[in-house]
DNA sequence: AAACCACTGTTGCATATGCAACGCAAAGGG
DNA sequence: CCCTTTGCGTTGCATATGCAACAGTGGTTT
């Protein structure tokens, strides 16, 4: 329990709910499961009555079309949440499946509980939900940035509105991505060749400057 | 006043409170703005303390990058609001630009009063709450679908992907879409021509059948 | 030192796409 | 009835992109 409390702290849903984590989790009454690796934590078409949280392992969320084409959402790795999205707003059956990519443990959190404030209501209820509301709100704002990228229609428009993104986030023309090339180029929906390619001729036309993960705005 | 409660009911923040709908709105204290055509509702960079909600005209909410390209995210009818993420999220600076395509009257929602239960305890707060945390959830799942899509690289990818997702959701493989070509164009963000050329294609190949906005994958 | 490996850039080639222009059909307005 | 508008398909063409293959570099392992 200890270990597992450690990895709880870190949990941005409990933010700000440090020295009283226990009592909370008492109150949530969260059912801790595990899972070997390759097996399936929630199938699509399953409901999702609860938010689950990686206690160890790694975990994957595929979605999976009328074709068949798997596609890998994220990867959470102990500490990140899952369904809070699906179990907020009702869905009733999950279009995404989760898996286990190794041997995890995992903690479900009845959404119920957790957006009732509790009988006893206490203080800390609020504050968990007020967290529920900046993760979502947080993921959508992160969702539409990345959608205003993916609607570019060429890569040198995707590489420059992401650009730009990292320069006003860190408010300065300088500035260092988080990505290695194949990176950004997956994060971007591209080739990563054709990545290369656009990037050079963007420096040589002076538009930008890089090396490594280092760019600029000119 | 009464023109406006028409409106307000149909706000999907305000659902299953319409019986105590205007004592709500009292305990909430929101403030009505008017702007002429064309005039800013919210500027890039301003900090973002209320939801708007929409109550007559017509809004646009536009973004501006680093390059000056100005596109727009969303335009706005009444009844529809704005702003919830960003205030939901804590954001101190808008990265949007709300203006008034029309005249339109404005009611502004501070969240500090949405989120925190009023001291009276009034017991729609924790419905209003639950319905925040719903709109964010359902629109996080609607990016994230488009996300998929606009993940693909190819136009044939994207309108497969979308078809089924279209076809799961009616559960059915015939079904109508609620886009004219030009429009379904934009929402997946490729040439009109283009797509044209395309689904003739794959109406060619025997993948799918369609006439007008009536589909059908085989 | 030699042999790997991850990361990045480059390039040739087939194909997909954007763009502009045109034709056609249906609907609506004068 | 004619004219305009709108929606949709088609096509030619220049360009962008994916894909595969190769090269160079720096770091790590054997």
């Amino acid at each position: 329990m200890n270990k597992n409390l450690d990895v709880l702290r870190k949990v941005k849903l409990f933010d700000g709910i440090d020295e009283n984590l226990e009592a909370m989790l008492q109150c949530l009454g969260g059912e801790e499961k595990t899972y070997d690796r390759g097996e399936i934590i929630l199938l699509t078409g399953q409901p999702v009555p609860a938010v689950g949280v990686v206690l160890s392992g790694e975990v994957q969320v595929i979605q999976e079309d009328y074709y068949g084409n798997r596609s890998i959402l994220t990867e959470l790795s102990p500490s990140h949440i899952f369904g809070e999205a699906f179990a907020s707003a009702g869905i009733k059956e999950s279009p995404v499946t989760v898996l286990a990519k190794t041997n995890t443990t995992v903690m479900f959190l009845g959404i119920e509980r957790i957006i009732n404030t509790c009988p006893n209501s206490c203080i800390f209820h609020n504050h968990l939900i007020e967290n529920l509301l900046k993760i979502l709100a947080r993921k959508n704002i992160l969702l539409s940035n990345k959608n205003q990228l993916l609607s570019r229609r060429t890569i040198q428009d995707k590489v420059l509105s992401y650009l730009s993104l990292q320069a006003e986030k860190k408010g300065n023309l300088a500035f260092e991505i988080p990505f290695t090339r194949n990176e950004l180029a997956d994060f971007l929906c591209v080739d990563r060749s054709a990545l290369s390619r656009v990037l050079s001729k963007l420096q040589k036309e002076g538009t930008i400057e890089y090396t490594n993960n280092h760019f600029k705005l000119l």
